[in-house]
DNA sequence: TTGTACGCGTTATCAC
DNA sequence: GTGATAACGCGTACAA
């Protein structure tokens, strides 16, 4: 006997019906004392687990919710994941994750797991929704966002303020002395970038800077981009004294084009980024950053997506958590500034 | 109708029997073509998709594999996920990550989850049986171990071979003209860390270094082990010209601790890693170790792992890859030799 | 070529 | 307090 054992091996050996093993497991206090002492007997006995599949498909519901990263090694990934996990635990709930690199088939995959009932929920960490069918997409589970809104839809989003980021970020750089600011990494289709972009702004309209002196690159948050936004930026006549980059990532970019070049941070150039990433304080000059609350956001994320679980009629709410200034070593005054 | 449509909605609309639905989508050669147009339109208007739990469970056999983690972000842990999972979608499969953070509650949870049929086999990332009920235990899936063999079991490892790895790593030092070295993290209990230890002193024990030259120190694999290190070998009278650290993490570590007491790699230490994780690249000097050829390993880890599946009869055999060393900037000719 | 009916392991609704 | 039994959605002998 070599195959897991099931409800009737435990019911034969208790010499009680099915319905009875089940009752002592799920409504003990509804079954006499000593046929149930007889049934934990006859489970231990057995090794016997209840099949979560043959429950899920009878229940039409599961108690595993499925966490969708495009890539499990962005920084940023892991430790909101564990703040997701905890949370799911501390209500019953256990969590798989599906790593779909960004490719349609894989999404479709994972999309057929959550519409067979095999996950209850759905956490994104893509910033859209998971391609596949049409009718797949539409009968999505409760779902939420996490890390990066999930363009043009009603996906209830659970992640940092970026607008109050980066303003943040861009105030910091101004209240150094800064009135000539490149921001690296714009997008036209990435709403947390878009978004950072938007705080950046907002910041140097409060400080009445002119829109010349406000260098805005396009970038799609990579070390890469943040490199080539160095190069494009020396190519032109006016230089910038600080960059604010849309990430960590790009941040680093900047830092290594700008090293490269020759060039001194913070003194000649000041860098700011946002996420703080662990990469952050490696770093030298260590990072000056905006910190993303991440376990908290793994945490809410989850607790939004049990509240949509256990009530459905209810409006899903965003939720914005407002991230601090981290100041390390990036950022100083302008080099203008202190020659004066 | 928001619920998704089954199988028989499909044979409902086509008008035939839910048998003649389930015929055509897996021997469509054994149905009449008007009818599996019939029941193609039918699949295709209802948006029918098969439900993968109820499937599974009537075939007692899923198509996902199982990933256990227990920490995601690894560096060493997502090529060798992408090797994986390369190699299961090309044979139909699909991959589930378990992270189990090391925790006894979650791995018996997953168990759970692999013992109800679930998932068809399990990937062991964790140099470890997954706790558990002993029950639950003893009847697990075809399962293989990558990255870390599993201590005091019979689950078959792919990997690399650390003890060709660590034997290389020392033969780098000893060509350098390194005579007195440390080896840093040797452990009781992880058998990967074992084999690297093996490894170093077999090139020892080739160059005739006596015992007395050779300083090792136990260690977790962890920075903090390897700045460990360095403290624990200044106490004593006297001091290696090299180390050679079981992973990239105790490396860092190590070149941490030599850096605050303002030492200078490679001049006056080297120091040599395993694994050649991203960081290596990026510290600075650049860090020369041994490389994990990890898609490979997950790529030859999963085709292991599917022949189980197929063929269980067959003995699962070890696969040890032997790594490459990379040279970096970490080491140098001991400076008592340039003195001369 | 097609349809009927059973079983996979549960839970839940009835009766007793 | 307990036991039959009907679902959940699917695949597949077996019968037609």
């Amino acid at each position: 006997m070599s195959n897991p054992a099931t409800i009737e091996d435990v019911a034969r050996l208790a010499d009680v019906s099915i319905a009875t093993v089940s009752r002592a497991i799920h409504t003990p206090e509804k079954v006499a004392k000593t046929t149930r002492q007889r049934v934990n007997q006859a489970i231990a006995i057995t090794g016997y687990t209840t099949n979560a599949m043959a429950r899920s498909l009878r229940m039409g519901r599961s108690n595993m919710i499925l966490v969708l990263a495009p890539d499990i090694a962005d920084p940023n990934f892991s430790s909101i994941l564990i703040g997701l996990e905890n949370e799911a635990r501390a209500s019953g709930y256990g969590v798989l994750i599906g790593h779909t690199q960004n490719d349609a088939e894989r999404g479709l995959e994972y999309l057929k797991f959550v519409s067979s009932g095999q996950a209850a929920g759905l956490v994104l960490f893509t910033g859209h929704q998971p391609f596949g069918h049409q009718a797949l997409a539409e009968r999505l589970p409760p779902s939420v966002a996490v890390f990066e809104p999930v363009f043009d839809s009603k996906i209830p989003y659970v992640g940092v303020d970026d607008k109050a980021g980066g303003r943040k970020a861009a105030e910091h750089l101004l209240s150094a002395g800064h009135r000539r600011i490149a921001f690296i990494g714009d997008s036209k289709t990435r709403l947390g970038q878009q978004r950072r972009r938007q705080g950046f702004d907002d910041a140097m309209n409060a400080a009445r800077i002119a829109p010349e002196n406000r260098l805005v690159l396009d970038g799609d948050g990579t070390i890469e981009s943040g490199r080539l936004g160095v190069e494009q930026l020396f190519m032109r006549d006016t230089l910038p004294t600080a960059f604010m980059c849309v990430n960590d990532a790009t941040a680093l970019g900047v830092m290594n084009g700008l090293a490269a070049r020759g060039y001194d941070i913070p003194r000649e150039f000041s860098v700011i980024g946002f996420d703080d990433v662990p990469q952050a304080t490696y770093v030298k000059p260590a990072l000056t950053t905006i910190r993303q609350p991440r376990s908290a956001i793994g945490k809410q994320a989850m607790a939004s997506l049990l509240t949509m679980l256990e009530t459905p009629e209810q409006e899903p709410t965003e939720h914005l958590i407002i991230p601090d200034l981290i100041v390390r070593g990036s950022v100083s005054e302008p080099l203008s500034a202190s020659l004066r």
